[in-house]
This record gives structure tokens, C-alpha cells and sequence, in this order.
DNA sequence: TCCTCGATGTATCGAAGCGATATGTCTGAC
DNA sequence: GTCAGACATATCGCTTCGATACATCGAGGA
């Protein structure tokens, strides 16, 4: 999850720890914070699968020379990015690496990032019936606080799901706009996207097992 | 936080870890699941330190006798429990204790109650205008997904505050019924905390250092 | 002028927690 | 009868986090 967010930042421009943290911190906004005590092992672990090199450049245009590492994608490291981003498997829906993932949307191919919002909406209504029926079922076994966090908590589900709603329709008409249906005659289509990265499938399951 | 969760669980009635770990999961509801990873070596460490009594009741009035460990919350423990639930210090406000205290908000005192309320409120405000400004200043340097996931988690911040806004004046409206102008004069000034149980001080900060 | 304070920057460590999983029993549906 | 699935306890390795140490830089006040 680290390993997908820090190479997608880094295909933008090389960069250092410390910045790498705050925009990390910025561009997931609410959703999650990464601490130094997973970003320099994970930098390490990049760096020592060659996904990206670690210049130490002290001094370069700088007077002093206060030590910075400035990291940057590799070829291999562009490859795993691509990779990943390609992948759309139920990892993808599960709470934080939703944030990842949807951040870096500009950078996804468009059937990924539908089968993405398909595969999040799907686990969060899952999540609201649960919540309702325990709601609904067990409503006198609790007190009034605890009836009105559950309460406060199916609303942030609840709304959770028409965000994604929207967000699906909005795809599928910009889909339907630069890709009419893929298979049959295809009138007078334009230009259009060639064929996600890799193998997509059924929007059933599988991957990751 | 787990211990508190557990404390307060166990001072409604004996239970088991099974059945800990479900009601656990469902009075938070959205919030937050505990695992056994960490419900049974906590368990463990408030029978060690004699908070609960672990009794391995094999065959009480059930037939075959699978092996089930009945806790029991110990006098100590109902004190350990007071004391936790009486502490509305910041760490109170913080995301994942803040479900847990407000679960258990049945079990606290309404002075405690509305700190934590505004507590909390402060901190999700100041997240709010972190957000905002991020959002206001570096509008341009985002591509529109990133752009919308930090709208969206704005938000919901929002919702948030509003939803605790709502909470503090109910609460509010409650203690002025209960419990008039404890002091003196009080002229205009919010009906004001009625020393909780334990040192309150400045709404500034302190404890948890 | 000097000195302190806060931001920048790299790095590590111990404690804690999680997810997966092994083991076994009981209940109910077919 | 038997088989799936809920019930119940327990562990273990791996990851991750928060705190912290250390150091330099820029700005501003005494």
C-alpha cells in the first residue's frame, strides 16, 4: 500500500523523505496518515529491490550540505507501478487502500478504476446491511448513545455508497462517451483507450487469494 | 482502550472471549474490530493484575463441557473502570477512543461527557482548516480525483462537527435541566462543569503529557 | 549580535497489534 | 448419519506505529 503511494508520487518527480511524507499527508488528506517508522524501511526495501535509486546528494547547489536523500524511479520501478495500478482485486476496496488507490485514479486505467468503485461500493453495502440489521434487531438491547453511534455510523456508510454512486455514473458516462460498446461495429468511434494493461475479467472475483 | 472497552463490557455481566469479541464488534459497530490477536492477551493481562477473574467454568449447567473461560469483573476492576471512564483527558478525543468513550457515554459522567464532545469537536476543527486551507491554497496542483477525495473528506469532517454540535447542545439542554447554576452569579456564561471527579483544569490542555 | 525556536531532514527501536490459523465441540439441516 | 457452519480458545510471526534522537537551517526578538 506504502509501496504503491510512494512510486506513484515519486513518477511525478524524485524526491526526498521528508517531502515525500508531507505530500503523503496531504494528498490523502483525512484519510491516512504514514509515519517515518514505515516510509524509510519501505524506501529501503524499494531502493534494495531497485525500484528506485537513493542519491545522497550532499551539497549540490546548496551552501551548507545538510544530508538528503533524494530517491528516484527506475525503469523497473515504473513497471511496478504500472502493475500495481493495474490491479483492481478486492484489496482494493478495503478501507485505506481505497484512499491509495482513488488518489492516484488520474494515473489508473479507466476499466480498473470502474471495477475499483464497483468493488468498494459492494463491500460497504455489505458493511450498511449488517449495520441495519443489527439496528433493527437488537435496537432495546442498547442505550441511547450506543443506538446513536450505530446510527451516526450507517448515515457515514449510507452516504458513503451515494458518493460512490455518483462517482460510478460520472465514469460510465465519460466511459460511454470516449469508448462505446468495445466488442460489436463501433460506428464512428474515436481514437480509443488500447486495452487495459492486463487481464481484467469477470468483475466476480478472483486474484488475491 | 481495548482494556476500557473490556472493563465496561464485563460491568454489565460475566462473559467469555467469544462473546466479548462480538458485542465488541457490534455496540462500535463502524468503527473500529478488535481481533483475538489482541482481546485474549489482554484478558490476560487484567486477570494478572486481578481486574477480572478468569473462571474456567468446564460443564456448569451444560452438558458436554466445551472448556469456556467466564471473566468476572473484581472490585479492583469496577475502580479501574471509574477511574478510566472518568479521565476525559485529549488522547479521549482522539479517532478510535473517541468511539469507544462514546459507547460507553451511559457509564460516564455528564461533566466528562462534554468534554470529550468538545474536545473532540476542537480537533476535528482545527483537522477541518488544515483540509481547507490545503484545499484553497494548492487547488491547482491537484489532478480532479485528488481534488475530490479531499472534497469529499472535507466533507465529511464537516458532517462530523455538525453532528457533535448537535450532541453538545443536547447535552447541554439536559444538564441545565438537571442541574442548575451549581456556583454563584454565573450571569450569562454556559452553565458551567460541576468539578468532575477528578481535576479538570483549563479547557487548554495538560494531562497525557 | 547572539540565541532561541520552529521547520527541515534522516534514522532507529521497542512495544503493540493484526491477520491468519490450528484445534476441537456443538447444533441443525438434509 | 454426516457435513457445514457457528461456537470457543489460543498462538505466532510479521508489520507497523509512535516516540524519539540527532543535526542543520532560517527567522525573529532581546
Amino acid at each position: 500500500m506504502l509501496e504503491l503511494a510512494v512510486l506513484a508520487l515519486l513518477s511525478e518527480s524524485p524526491m526526498h523523505g521528508y517531502e515525500l511524507r508531507k505530500r503523503l499527508n496531504t494528498v490523502l488528506g483525512t484519510f491516512h496518515r504514514f509515519s517515518y517508522g514505515s516510509l524509510y524501511p519501505c524506501l529501503r526495501k524499494l531502493a534494495a529491490e531497485s525500484y528506485v535509486t537513493a542519491d545522497d546528494s550532499t551539497a549540490a547547489g546548496r551552501l551548507g550540505g545538510r544530508s538528503r536523500v533524494v530517491y528516484t524511479l527506475t525503469a523497473e520501478g515504473k513497471e511496478r507501478l504500472a502493475t500495481l495500478l493495474g490491479e483492481g482485486g478486492p484489496s482494493s476496496w478495503e478501507d485505506e487502500m481505497f484512499g491509495v488507490r482513488f488518489a492516484f485514479f488520474g494515473k489508473t486505467d479507466a476499466a480498473v478504476r470502474l471495477r475499483i468503485l464497483e468493488g468498494r461500493r459492494g463491500r460497504l453495502e455489505e458493511r450498511r446491511e449488517k449495520v441495519r440489521s443489527a439496528l433493527t434487531r437488537t435496537r432495546e438491547r442498547f442505550d441511547s448513545y450506543t443506538l446513536e453511534l450505530q446510527r451516526h455510523g450507517l448515515e457515514s456508510v449510507e452516504r458513503e455508497v451515494r458518493w460512490l454512486t455518483e462517482l460510478i455514473e460520472t465514469e460510465r458516462a465519460e466511459t460511454g462517451r470516449t469508448q462505446p460498446p468495445p466488442t460489436a461495429v463501433s460506428a464512428g468511434l474515436p481514437p480509443d483507450l488500447p486495452a487495459a494493461p492486463q487481464s481484467i475479467g469477470p468483475p466476480g472475483a478472483q486474484e488475491e487469494p
